[in-house]
DNA sequence: AACCCAACCGAGTACTCACTCGGTTTTTTT
DNA sequence: AAAAAAACCGAGTGAGTACTCGGTTGGGTT
């Protein structure tokens, strides 16, 4: 691995843990092993490593998800819906440097006057509110999902129900995985048809 | 308004927008008109601000949903968890300040290792999804909710939606208020009778 | 009028910060 | 093997940083 992989790895995990302003390229330096003119030789800017990192998870995320979509096969629009989500939970267990970098509000300050770091913020939550309308408007077409819900916006409901789950177990608030089963059952009845029983 | 009161106010607008690492005493001494001197002789420490803020912070929230509890007169259950959701939007678009110092990390990770700080969060987080639960167990009582909800986790999961969506607007990623009629059509879908047809 | 004490001041302190620069080592190209 | 280029080093710089300390002010009590 070279030393700038080494740098970007090693700052993806005090970035998530610390912070952005809380990590000093000092420290940065203590633990990659590298003197800080190499850190400023790879990357001109303490920024500059962020916006590095930010590509990586930005890339990393849509990589995953595209993955499972295309690898596994859903019975329908429902089905894909609710294996979004367990893959949503899954990955931000497996992957949780990367959310914790996004739960944190750096990213977004930086995003008001960084086209590029916006950019990537954007593709990022448009990618995954896409990929929750997709299972939405799958279902409306094979009837596991009723029609009368607006895609788009309950797409971004849903979204927001599992990110914010997401939030309370990177902050300790509670354990996401024991809402589960709850979580699951709860979108179902966003989904399901209101007037299944008059057929 | 006292200088301590001017202090603890300027420190409220700046922690939130700028965060607290973001936010140095001199800064707060300029917009203050308080010498540093004078804002280390009220508070021991910098970090002595922040409690003294989270602690504000976490009385009014309590207040502000008591008092509107205590007037409004709900119809039933259901009415007062639309009520309580229609409200925290409210008062994070209102309060925005204490919502955004929220959803920043610092308050998780100062929470760590002070227990003061802990005991706030929790007190916060305890007394809001109290609040929603008392809804669900009056509407299960009333008929107005389904019986075969678990009230508590219920609760949580509702909570983390209406959380999600602030956090949302917090970011600047959408506007929450857009999401308000799909997110109360949500909610109703969540705690209605799965099998209300059938009778 | 003498005293008191909390409120207030701001220059000073020891330290950390991101970043630079002149030079050395390693790798690649010719 | 010589030359060019890229990677790497670490002491140094100037601008912050939270916090201290010795001293001044002004309203209230005796």
């Amino acid at each position: 691995m070279s030393k700038k992989q080494i740098i970007i790895k090693a700052a993806t995990r005090l970035f998530s843990e610390k912070g952005f302003k809380e990590t000093s390229v000092a420290e940065l330096s203590k633990v990659t092993g590298a003197a800080e003119g190499t850190i400023f030789h790879h990357f001109k800017t303490k920024e500059d490593i962020f916006l590095s990192i930010l590509k990586n998870v930005k890339e990393g995320i849509i990589e995953e998800f595209e993955e499972y979509i295309h690898t596994r096969a859903f019975d329908n629009g429902l089905d894909m819906m609710e294996g979004v989500i367990s893959f949503y939970l899954y990955l931000a267990g497996r992957m949780e440097e990367w959310f914790l970098l996004l739960h944190r509000h750096y990213p977004y300050e930086l995003a008001m006057d960084n086209p590029v770091c916006r950019e990537y913020l954007e593709g990022i939550y448009t990618c995954l509110v896409d990929i929750f309308e997709e299972a939405i408007s799958r279902g409306q077409k094979d009837a596991s999902i009723d029609n009368g819900v607006p895609s788009r916006k309950t797409a971004m409901i849903i979204f927001a129900m599992v990110n914010g789950l997401v939030w309370f177990k990177l902050h300790h608030l509670y354990e996401a995985g024991a809402l589960y089963n709850e979580l699951i059952a709860s979108c179902h009845k966003i989904l399901r048809e209101s007037d299944e029983c008059k057929k």
